[in-house]
Parts: structure tokens; sequence; C-alpha cells
RNA sequence: GCCCAGGUAGCUCAGUUGGUAGAGCAGCGGACUGAAAAUCCGCGUGUCGGUGGUUCGAUUCCGCCCCUGGGCA
């Protein structure tokens, strides 16, 4: 790693900004790189795919052109990103960024990229592709009931905590167990990877439930009005799996639902505010709850804000501590 | 004006052979360790349009009225 040597690692400040979609994280991230010489680095599960500038609000080429970006389109929708491989690629980019002698500033909504950028994640070994296709296949074929009772067998820890329902986790838990012989839980135990080598400080913005809902609507119809639909269609002319992540991006399911000649596009507009907003909540929920310790800003972005983030920043993040 | 169909939760509706009602969605709360913008879990009192009547008891049956569709004039 390329640290000046004779100062440690941890001394090398990073700034987590966290955020429901359209709270404005993205501006004030770009702001304060801008004002402290950083680099903005996506920690966001949609954002990191090629094919959706649109309907990610992915940053524009002028914001790009004003502050350094990174990890934002960096792989093609036919992939699936994780929050490991994310991981590495953000731990590279921060240690580039301290190298430069810039401040690393991450954002992004996807509450358990920035969880396991701060605190780590267990070190699992990677899955085959074959045993991860068949542990969907398998779950395709048996239900959830009779996976997860297939998998009680292995994994019987796993299986107290996650319900039926929650075919993600359950296959999770699966593959880890039949890939490498041990649960999943057995893992965590071990204690995780060390997290990034650094002091971490957080700002989550949190923005009333109100303007924010209000905000979520009129970014898609800003959205709309920027050529949504059409990079829908382009999407949609990859005839990619739409089981693949980037096709379960806010937004797409929907528009897709309407190309598909299944729904107007009122509908598909409108469905997709509603999934907009669903998610919000869900961003809410994580920050509430996992992200304790975070600095919280209980308003939507405004350069207004600035005077006391940079007093923040100032204070936890350019400040060695003791 | 007449006929028909409706008026039940914020929305769309179900239901009660008369014993004051329940789904989906929304909303709210919660979970979350490698596809997480994913995947899930929990929370349901609302003058059952109004008003008279029958009844021990009416949201349910009957009368009248109001409103919304559609049809006939």
């Amino acid at each position: 790693m390329d640290t000046e040597p004779n100062r440690p690692a941890t001394d090398h400040p990073v700034l987590v900004v966290a955020g429901p979609t359209a709270s404005g994280k993205s501006a004030l991230a770009a702001d304060v790189a801008a004002a402290f010489d950083g680099v903005v680095v996506n920690a966001d599960s949609m954002q990191v795919y090629r094919e959706l500038r649109v309907l990610t609000a992915r940053p524009s080429a002028a914001e790009e052109a004003r502050v350094p970006h990174r990890l934002f389109g960096i792989l093609p929708a036919a992939e699936a990103c994780s929050a490991g491989g994310w991981l590495g690629m953000a731990r590279d980019e921060i240690a580039a960024a301290h190298a430069d002698g810039r401040l690393p500033i991450v954002v992004g909504g996807t509450g358990l990229y920035l969880k396991a950028l701060t605190e780590g994640l267990a070190a699992v070994p990677d899955i085959p592709d074959e045993v991860r296709a068949e542990a969907r296949a398998e779950h395709a074929r048996l239900g959830g009931e009779a996976f997860r009772a297939a998998l009680a067998e292995r994994d019987p820890e796993s299986v107290a905590s996650i319900p039926a329902g929650d075919s993600q986790r359950l296959i999770r838990a699966w593959e880890v167990v039949v890939g490498t012989g041990r649960p999943l839980p057995d893992w965590q135990r071990d204690g995780p990877l060390p997290p990034v080598e650094a002091r971490v400080a957080t700002i989550a913005l949190v923005p009333p439930r109100d303007l924010l809902y209000a905000a979520c609507d009129g970014r898609f119809d800003a959205m709309m009005a920027d050529g949504a639909l059409e990079e829908a269609r382009a999407l949609d002319a990859l005839g990619l799996d739409d089981s693949l992540p980037a096709m379960k991006a806010v937004g797409v399911p929907q528009l897709l639902g309407h190309i598909r000649g299944e729904i107007p596009l009122a509908d598909a507009v409108a469905a997709a505010k509603q999934a907009t907003r669903n998610l919000a909540k869900r961003q809410l929920t994580w920050i509430r709850h996992q992200m304790t310790g975070a600095h919280v800003i209980s308003a939507q972005y405004s350069e207004r804000l600035l005077p006391e983030i940079f007093s923040f920043i100032r204070q936890f993040v350019l400040t060695p501590g003791p």
C-alpha cells in the first residue's frame, strides 16, 4: 500500500456520506470534494453499472469534470457486483486517494457496502459459480419452505433467523455451507476482515419524510425528462436475465413493464415513484439502526448546510486523533 | 324524469343467511455480514352514504333522501 512511511495508516481520514435516495448526498459529496481536495468514491450498488446513468441519478459529466469521481459506471449490467467485490475496489480507491494526498469521500445509499467498509466483512472464500447457480436452482425447485428445511440440516443457526420467504439470504447461507463446508455464522464468528485502515467519520442526511418523498417523485419526473425510458429500452435490447441486479434497479422493472406492453407509461412512472419511496424508507431504517455514530443532518442537502458540514469535517475528519 | 348498478380503511375492493367487518396496496415500525435500489417480517375502530322503520339487536331487511357511474327518455 502506498502510505507515507512515517504516518500510521489509521491517521488517514475518510469521510462517509450516507443518506436515502434523493436526499442530495451526491451533491453534498461533490461540494465537499471541491472544497477539500477530495475524491468522490461511489458506495451505491446500482451506480456501478455502466448502462444505468439516468435511472441511478449518477453524477453528470459536468460534475465528474469538476471533481474526481471513482467507481461510477464501471461494471457492465451483465455482471453482478457484490459487497465484497465493491469493498476491494473501494479500498484500492481510498488508498489511491490517500497516496495522492486527497480526501476520500465515500458516498452512497447501499448500507451493506458502507457497513462492510467501516466494520469489515466475514472472510468467506469466493463461492464457485456452479455452487451459486445450484443454490438458486435448488431454491426454485424446492420452494422457500422446503429449501429452508433442507438448509436446516446443514446450517440450523442461519435458518433460525431467516424466514422462509427471504429467498436471497437463504440462498446465500446455502451456498456458503455447501461451497465452503462451514456455515455462514461460523465464518462470522471468526471476525471480519479488517475494515479500511483509516479514521472514518460519517455524515448521514436524514430529511423529513414528506420532503424526501416529494423529492423522490420529483426526481423520477426529471429522470423521465432526461431520457430514462430510452435508457430502459437500451437495457432491454441487451436481452439480459431479469434476475441480474442491474435489472432490478428502481425504475427498471417498471419501465420494462411498459416497454413490453404490460402497463401504460403513466402507471409505470407511478409505480417507479412508489418503489423509490419504498427504497428511501428502507434506507432510513438502515441508517437509524445500523449506522449509529453518524453525524446526522435532518434535512435535504442544500448549500446552506455547508458551513456546518465544513466545520464538522475540520473538527472530526481532518484533525488527527490523539 | 324513469330504470339498472354502486356508495364499507387513505386507495381498489371482499364480506356479514341480522349479533357493529377483512384483504391487497399505501402508510408506519422492524430485520439485514459477498446479486442489498436486493430479500423479507410485523402493525387494520372504519359514524360499513344519510335518515326513518321492523327487530332484543341493522352495516346487513324495508321506506325515503343524497351522491357516483351506465342506460332509457
